[in-house]
RNA sequence: GCCGCAUUCGUCUAGUGGUCCAGGACAUCAGAUUCUCAGUCUGAGGAUCGCGGGUUCGAAUCCCGCAUGCGGUACCA
């Protein structure tokens, strides 16, 4: 049995798609089930699409997720270089190699030429196709002299080269997910491999990469579907034995239908990147994963079981759980739609599952963000306390900022609902019931409060919230007296007089 | 246009000829927990399995057609 060797091989183009995490996701999974190696490899053969910041970028996404790949560009490895820009010098042999077994051909067509074509046959509503049908008619090394073709060539003539179909072929596909695809030579295009800047196209670079890398499996997303053919047939030009493919279906946008994209993002409210990301051109800002405040164990158990599950209707997984589950057998066809409130609802999972010691640096993080720098024991207090309503991380400021800072504030809405006339009065004397006990005691604080309520006949809800209000500045928390124990008796004081003095209602 | 892939509750999905008048999770709704919000717990509603034909005693599951959606159709990946 062949060694599993996969790679995640992204084109640094940008800052990398969630659709892409989950790609890479399913590669590590499935490396790490077999015993075998996951390797980052950085596909730039097209050298105008480069975008900088984007490989780190990559790499960054991944040590946050705590995927690691075995080798890679920021790592090294026995089969590198990682970059197929650094691979350059070696793949113009391959391509003469398969000029020279007639699977290959030179071609000076320029791409002016070509759209003419295109449009000609577009106009007679035909499609242009580079084919067995088509090549005499064009300007290539089948079509021209071997004399032309060398005296271009020397002279420098710019030229690409294209594949070969044999006409009338049945190419089989085997995909691990969707079983056996065949498709017709006769309706593929001869395909460019090698282009006239000296760069192989992801066509060409990609099958001699995975040779040489050893990769035995081919985890890729369905667009590359259509264009699997063309990767059989040129690991057979090469002789070379084919690793197994799996096509995974799409990730889908939440409202209609169509692949996930930058825009739906910051328009339905949630990040489709990992990390957030700062175009270097524009300046446009897209946000992360992380910058919104997901964990990214709650991001990785999320995408897993978009596009797979188990079998069983277990849902919560970590990576260790998901790498001895996860099969390939069990990832669905067709592509699935995004989910913003299960995205939620695994964050506030997995808040939940963290531990303390673990979570407190991202509380702590908040509250310096706001300007407090707080004390450990007391803000693991409140942490605990406030823990289980969050769902992600920024909550936890707006979640208990009145533990740290008295409210300046006080929701108007509330006042008019439940403020009277009398409450000041009210207030006062509680606060005194409360003042009197000696030592102070949660629980005999909270029973004289309620004897006063109730042997003055006061609308509990209207006192307990305004009470509430003048603490926390909104109807919103934890109990009541869990507040006031929480933030000392002091404070209370302090906060239900200036309440006091700052409501008033006729 | 052509080629390919897909199609089960709103969403993610289970299901591989009978145990499925279809199970789970998220969401929704209701009740409980009542000083509030959130959370939690309990319960409910929700898919004639895209449509139409077959095959079979029997089909979500097999076959054929159609429809719809998506992907591809670049010297992009």
């Amino acid at each position: 049995m062949k060694r599993v060797r996969v790679r995640f091989a992204p084109s640094p183009t940008g800052p990398l798609h969630i659709g892409g995490v989950r790609t890479a996701l399913y590669n590590y999974l499935f490396a790490k089930q077999n015993g075998g190696d996951f390797i980052l490899r950085i596909e730039d053969t097209d050298q105008t699409r480069f975008v900088p910041g984007a490989e780190e970028y990559i790499i960054e996404a991944f040590q946050w997720l705590g995927i690691k790949f075995d080798e890679g560009v920021h790592i090294g490895g026995n089969y590198g270089p990682y970059k197929q820009s650094e691979r350059k010098p070696m793949y113009k042999q391959y391509a003469m190699q398969l000029i020279e077994n007639g699977w290959a051909y030179f071609a000076f067509d320029t791409p002016e030429a070509l759209d003419a074509k295109r449009k000609e046959a577009e106009a007679q509503k035909k499609t242009f196709q580079y084919d067995a049908h088509t090549r005499d008619g064009l300007c290539n090394s089948l079509a021209l002299s071997a004399e032309e073709v060398t005296r271009r060539i020397q002279s420098g003539d710019p030229y690409v080269v294209r594949f070969k179909y044999p006409a009338d072929l049945d190419i089989h596909v085997h995909d691990l997910i969707r079983g056996e695809v065949v498709i017709n030579s006769n309706l593929l295009d001869d395909k460019v491999l090698y282009k006239s800047d000296g760069m192989p196209t992801y066509h060409l670079a990609n099958i001699v990469d995975d040779h040489l890398m050893e990769v035995s499996h081919v985890i890729r997303g369905e667009e590359w579907l259509p264009s699997a053919p063309l990767h059989v047939m040129l690991y057979q030009a090469f002789g070379w034995e084919a690793p197994q493919f799996a096509h995974l279906p799409l990730l889908l946008k939440p409202d209609g239908n169509g692949k996930l994209s930058k825009r739906d993002g910051d328009r339905l409210g949630f990040p489709v990147f990992p990390l957030q990301w700062k175009d270097p051109k524009s300046g446009e800002i897209s946000s992360g994963y992380r910058e919104s405040g997901y964990l990214p164990e709650a991001v990785i158990n999320m995408l897993a079981l978009l596009g797979w599950n188990p079998g069983t209707d277990q849902e919560m997984m970590d990576l260790d759980t998901l790498v001895s589950l996860f099969s390939i057998e069990k990832i669905s066809k067709s592509g699935a739609k995004f989910d913003l409130e299960k995205a939620k609802w695994f964050n506030h999972q997995y808040i939940q599952k963290t531990e303390d010691d673990k979570l407190y640096p991202l509380f702590e993080k908040e509250l310096q963000k706001h300007g407090v720098q707080p004390d450990k024991d007391y803000a693991l207090r409140v942490m605990r306390m406030i823990k289980e309503r969050v769902h992600f991380i920024p909550e936890f400021w707006e979640q208990s900022s009145y533990f740290f800072v008295a409210p300046t504030e006080y929701d108007p809405q509330v006042i008019k609902k439940r403020w009277e006339k009398d409450t000041n009065e009210h207030l006062k004397k509680m606060m005194d019931i409360i003042l009197s006990v000696q030592p102070y005691n949660k629980e005999t604080a909270h029973d004289l409060v309620m004897d006063y309520v109730q042997s003055h006949g006061l609308n509990m809800g209207k006192i307990m919230n305004s009470f509430r209000l003048a603490l926390v500045g909104t109807a919103k928390g934890p109990d009541l007296f869990e507040i006031i124990t929480t933030i000392g008796v002091e404070e209370t004081k302090a906060r239900v007089d200036r309440a006091v003095k700052e409501i008033i209602v006729n």
